[in-house]
RNA sequence: GUGGGUGUGGCCUAGCGGUUAAGGCACCAGAUUGUGGAUCUGGGUAUCGCGGGUUCGAAUCCCGUCAUCCACCCCA
């Protein structure tokens, strides 16, 4: 009997075709953590249960979809796999404060596992980058966590992303002035609703006394007035002070999403890129201060690609020291699968390299030799293994992306003269000698390192 | 976790109770041991998701299960 090759749901393997822009995606936000200073850290992928599911980590809704872990005669309950990285940002700080020092910034990318019902753009091991900077309450670090979004996400080609703010101390006044301080929870998770359900929806859960935030209508239809005009620039906030206004909290909070906006002006952040949105609920569970969420244009109803914001006492659960954190989470495969359905992946295939094509006949450290000599050279070069027909090894080369393909058969030993062909546009120069053929690839590439140019006129003489 | 839809080769689909499961794309081989996406020729690569049941007979009907999609829940 065979064993079923499938994966279990929610999990799945990933070709070339997605797991190569994926690399590449992933080292453009590399990249951008580290121009901000951000330093990696590792921590285990499974954890005592109890650190993630502690008391304030550990909502019922973590609960339930948690993984645990047991090996064999293990203690069930005992260990878990993580959820997200924030929790074991927590435990990892209070662990190492002494040596890290304050603050702290640091990114951590890798998988987390959640037990949900998988489904487009959701899966039950996917790939968060979280960057977060500890340790610090100035207002500068919320802007920049909102400023790396911005530039990783541009840096990576994403199109069209709008970073949504919201504070909070908005939503705090807000449920104080409309005197319904304690239904907070009900409202946000009621608000959540109205891009995807509708004002009406919205309106009977806020009004619903069981299910619901159990509000009055007048109550209610306040909230949804304040909600429905806060989408937007800077006016949401003038907007939002004329109600709020008085309220010490809302004055904090519009003071500093207005400080967070003058200082992405100056890093040339556009007024699009980044918008208020007053009824953006989600996170308020366990956020402190700003919150954010990233959607991109014409694709909301796909979800947040980003989120976090700002929490006072990240580890609270394991010291007694109080330390401030903000922070946020790119979530890689949700944004992989979003490019993918919107047919923007495409992008990412390279023309690079050198295919090694050998006739029968030569001697097979030939081939190995000059391919050794090209990777030397820096150049990615790969001899192909076995001496069939040799229209097939080139077919092979271009179809993996080669830029070009050199061909060693008896002459080019005996002779040493070599033909290079471009595998893009199948131009073939002929009788170089080996040293010509180093110089060549090298500068061909180091000019046209994706192989865009090229690969671009192939398209063009061919249509 | 709740409700509903769908599972046929690598991908998309036809077949919807009756001989050896059909087609397109892709793939492989040959025409073509010195040159690839074109053309021609040939090839089916399938436990019809899996298990059980009904039936003389099941891809087709029923039940279970797994996977997947949609809505809810929640989130990246």
């Amino acid at each position: 009997m065979l064993i079923d090759s499938r994966v279990a749901s929610g999990l799945r393997d990933l070709t070339p075709s997605l797991a190569k822009p994926r690399e590449r995606i992933l080292d453009r936000f590399r990249q951008t953590f580290r121009g901000f200073g951000f330093q990696p850290i590792e921590t285990p992928h499974i954890e005592r249960k109890d650190v993630l599911t502690g008391k304030g980590a550990g909502s019922e809704e973590v609960l339930r979809q948690i993984f645990d872990v047991v090996n064999t005669g293990g203690t069930l309950g005992e260990l878990a796999l993580r959820f997200d990285h924030t929790v074991p940002l927590a435990r990892f700080v209070s662990a190492h404060v002494n040596e890290i020092g304050l603050p702290f910034k640091r990114f951590a990318i890798g998988s987390v596992f959640r037990g949900e019902r998988p489904a487009k753009g959701r899966f039950r091991e996917f790939t968060q980058c979280d960057f977060d900077i500890v340790g610090s309450e100035s207002i500068v670090a919320d802007a920049e966590i909102v400023l790396v979004i911005h530039q990783a996400l541009s840096f990576a080609e994403v199109p069209r992303a709008t970073i949504w703010l919201n504070h909070r101390g908005l939503l705090e006044a807000l449920l104080d002035v409309i005197g319904a301080a304690d239904r907070g929870p009900a409202v946000l998770r009621a608000l959540d609703k109205l891009t995807k359900a509708g004002r009406d929806v919205v309106l009977s859960e806020l009004t619903n006394p069981e299910k619901g935030a159990g509000l009055a209508e007048i109550q209610a239809l306040k909230v949804l007035e304040f909600v429905e005009q806060g989408k937007g620039g800077l006016g949401v906030l003038d907007r939002a002070e004329a109600v709020l206004g008085d309220r010490e909290s809302a004055r904090a909070a519009l003071s500093q999403l207005r400080t967070v906006r003058l200082l992405l002006d100056e890093s040339g952040v556009s007024e699009d890129a980044v918008q208020f949105d007053l009824g953006l609920a989600r996170g308020l569970d366990y956020y402190t201060g700003i919150v954010m969420e990233t959607t991109v244009n014409g694709w909301e109803k796909f979800g947040s690609i980003s989120s976090g914001g700002r929490y006072d006492n990240l580890a609270g659960l394991f010291s007694a020291r109080r330390i401030p954190g903000v922070g946020a989470s790119i979530g890689l495969d949700r944004l992989i699968a979003l490019l993918d359905e919107m047919g923007q992946l495409q992008k990412a295939a390279a023309h690079t390299g050198v295919l090694v094509g050998q006739f029968p006949g030569v001697p097979l450290e030939f081939p190995f030799r000059i391919a050794s000599r090209l990777r030397g050279r820096g150049v990615q070069a790969e001899c192909y293994p076995d001496p069939i027909p040799i229209g097939k090894q080139m077919a092979y080369g271009a179809s993996r992306g080669y830029r070009f393909g050199l061909i060693l058969g008896p002459d080019e030993l005996d002779q040493g003269v070599f033909h290079l062909r471009d595998l893009t546009n199948r131009q073939e120069t002929k009788g170089l000698s080996l040293a010509e053929v180093d110089e060549i690839v090298v500068r061909v590439l180091s000019e046209d390192p994706q192989g865009d140019a090229a690969a671009k006129a192939a398209l063009k003489s061919r249509s």
